[in-house]
RNA sequence: GUGUCUGUAGCUCAGCUGGAUAGAGCAACGGCCUUCUAAGCCGUGGGUCGGGGGUUCGAAUCCCUUCAGGCACGCCA
């Protein structure tokens, strides 16, 4: 269905083209006085140099030619050439009518749907989730959510970290620790366990115990570094170690990834690109893209638009093992092969840009990619404490994903009981519900490309541009249809009228912007209109809330109609919420 | 050093495909609960949009320059 903005543009657009303008210039936008008009069409000043004519005397040949409008209430040509509209309750009101049984809210699904496959989440196996991550699955699963809500078929993959120098150091550091193991005698031939010899606790113990080692001993480095290598040519006892490790960790990063809801549609990994390594490496250097510099493999990257040398792309270490790069590059002949996608979108922490930038255009330059394949990159930026500084604990270590939380749930129970008399265990239940939606909101509310701070007391607070803000003035909505329901009532005949206050209109119109706001958030991959968008439907229906007694409304008719626009404003905020990736609770 | 991003109210952030008086929230102050959740609503005060040039009828927004900060810059991921 039309957007609410288009339908006004074509009535302004053809205003113009009556009386002998360009109809482009009929573009509306929101006031952005609101204390004069709601919408505004600046087109007249727009096109005053084209014709050479006074913006007022565009205007008013416009507005002449605007007569008899169902749309508009108002029509206003104001100082240098405005054209200040007002729409019309009965127009307005018949909008939404359409819009609500709309299934999308006048979202228009993608004619011509395209594949996206969305690398978010990433994380390494073997280390826990730890604030680091938490940007990338909240971004990414947000973008999944709302590519999906425009018609897009989405793909998320968690490409998890598990072919790198990590997965060698551990495996030495367990050596040293176990070297009794079957896993490190060289002339076993047998089965080997099918239970790992280690737990989650240890795991994510012996990484950064073997990290730091490989810091200050050379030897022990060059140890890891050629363990990584064995892994990567698949020796057997070393294989079978990673598997332990991989089903170890996964399990653990499901359950976390869970408690985020964020979910992924697969969980590739990338030792999965490894089989297509070598053909690829082959096939570079045959085509002549590839050679040897300083004993590693590289491809050249450098454009000559490029203002600044960007170095080469390195296939393979002087050592032979692959890296970072080589398995990002591999990935993508992967994906095209399965998946065919129309774009990779990789959301990542934006200190990565440079290394996407060599691996995009490698896998252009190499036709590892179709031409009209989209390559992106949404480098977000950095999750930081109050004192603008990286987020940290207290005592300045790593904060594990799972202690954030905790935390914030714990914040979230205090306040809840502290504040409502609700039974114990749905507390409970509702902080987490609460928690998550003021972690997620926290997040998602500032622009994805900048860096935040991160303040628990800020975002768990119920007052001002919170997640908990929105999460109450859903509940409150939930709360009036569930009374209007228990006390007998039903929306059998129920109909939208016409506004009765400037709250209610102001909701209304507030409402209109739906479809418009997800399409551009999608475009714009800017999860955080959708969350200022909900912030002002959300004010805007307070508002309206306290101006108007609706369950009190002695017209049955018009008792309806609120009702009917509350349900509205329910079902908007609640498919928003979705599109961000977190949910309300019944009450709180 | 080179590149890149950022700089808007005391704090945290919107606005940046140029338009009328630069918006929110928090913090401060003042009102509003015998009525649907006051976790709310209404109001007041608070800004040389880092500085300086320029383009334009019009600039927080575009261009140049300058200052300050962050980040990245070949065998980690």
């Amino acid at each position: 269905m039309k957007k609410f903005m288009e339908i006004m543009a074509e009535e302004l657009s053809s205003a113009f083209e009556k009386a002998g303008y360009a109809p482009e210039y009929g573009r509306v936008t929101v006031s952005n006085r609101p204390d004069l008009c709601e919408f505004q069409c600046n087109g007249a000043m727009a096109g005053a140099k084209a014709y050479k004519k006074a913006p007022f005397m565009i205007a008013e040949d416009v507005v002449a030619n605007l007569g008899g409008s169902s749309v508009f209430s108002k029509v206003e040509v104001v100082k240098p050439g405005f054209i200040n509209l007002n729409v019309k309750g009965e127009f307005l009101a018949s909008y939404l009518k359409e819009m609500g049984e709309d299934p999308k809210f006048s979202v228009n699904e993608a004619e011509n749907p395209k594949t996206v496959i969305i690398d978010y989440g990433g994380p390494n196996v073997a280390k826990p989730l730890h604030v680091g991550h938490l940007r990338s699955a909240i971004i990414g699963e947000s973008i999944k959510r709302i590519g999906r809500y425009v018609g897009d078929k989405v793909i998320g993959d968690v490409h998890l970290g598990d072919w790198g120098l990590q997965m060698g150091l551990i495996i030495t550091e367990l050596k040293h620790r176990k070297p009794e193991l079957v896993y490190f005698d060289d002339s076993y031939q047998g089965e080997y366990p099918s239970e790992a010899p280690f737990t989650i606790g240890e795991l994510e113990e012996i990484y950064p115990c073997a990290s730091a080692k490989s810091k200050e001993d050379e030897e022990y480095r060059n140890e890891a570094l050629e363990a990584t290598h064995l892994l990567q040519q698949g020796k057997p006892g070393y294989t079978a170690l990673w598997n332990h490790i991989m089903q170890v960790s996964v399990t653990d990063l499901k359950r976390n990834y869970d408690n985020l809801n964020v979910s992924f549609d697969l969980w590739k990994k990338e030792s999965d690109a490894q089989p297509y390594i070598p053909d690829m490496v082959q096939a570079m250097k045959e085509q002549g893209y590839a050679y040897e510099d300083q004993g590693a493999l590289v491809v050249d990257v450098k454009e000559e638009t490029d203002t600044k040398e960007i170095p080469p792309c390195m296939l393979l270490k002087s050592d032979g093992a692959s890296l970072y790069t080589t398995t990002d590059l591999a990935t993508i002949v992967e994906r095209m092969k399965l998946y065919h996608p129309d774009e990779i979108l990789y959301v990542v922490d934006k200190r990565q840009e440079l290394h996407f930038i060599q691996v995009f255009r490698c896998a252009r330059k190499t036709g590892l990619v179709e031409k009209d394949t989209k390559l992106s990159f949404l480098g977000f930026g950095t999750m930081n404490g109050k004192d603008g500084k990286p987020f940290k604990t207290r005592e300045g270590g790593v904060m594990r994903l799972e202690t954030l939380i905790a935390d914030i749930n714990e914040e979230m129970y205090r306040k809840i009981v502290e504040n409502r008399s609700v039974r114990d265990k749905d507390a409970e239940e509702t902080a987490k519900i609460v928690g998550l939606s003021a972690i997620k909101y926290g997040d998602l509310s500032n622009q994805a490309t900048k860096d935040y701070v991160f303040d628990i007391d800020r975002f768990t607070s119920f007052e001002g541009n919170t997640g908990p803000y929105i999460l109450y003035t859903i509940v409150r909505i939930k709360s009036i249809l569930n009374r209007y329901r228990e006390e007998g009532g039903t929306m059998e005949d129920a109909q939208l009228l016409a506004p009765v206050n400037d709250s209610e209109k102001n909701l209304m119109l507030e409402l209109t912007k739906f479809g418009s706001t997800v399409e551009n958030a999608y475009e714009e991959k800017a999860p955080h209109k959708i969350c200022a968008y909900i912030y002002e439907v959300s004010n805007a229906f307070n508002s309206f809330y306290h101006e108007t007694r609706i369950l009190g409304e002695e017209n049955a008719a018009q008792k309806k109609s609120f009702l009917s626009l509350l349900e509205l404003t329910r079902n908007i905020l609640e498919t928003a919420i979705d599109l961000l990736g977190f949910s309300a609770p019944e009450r709180m």
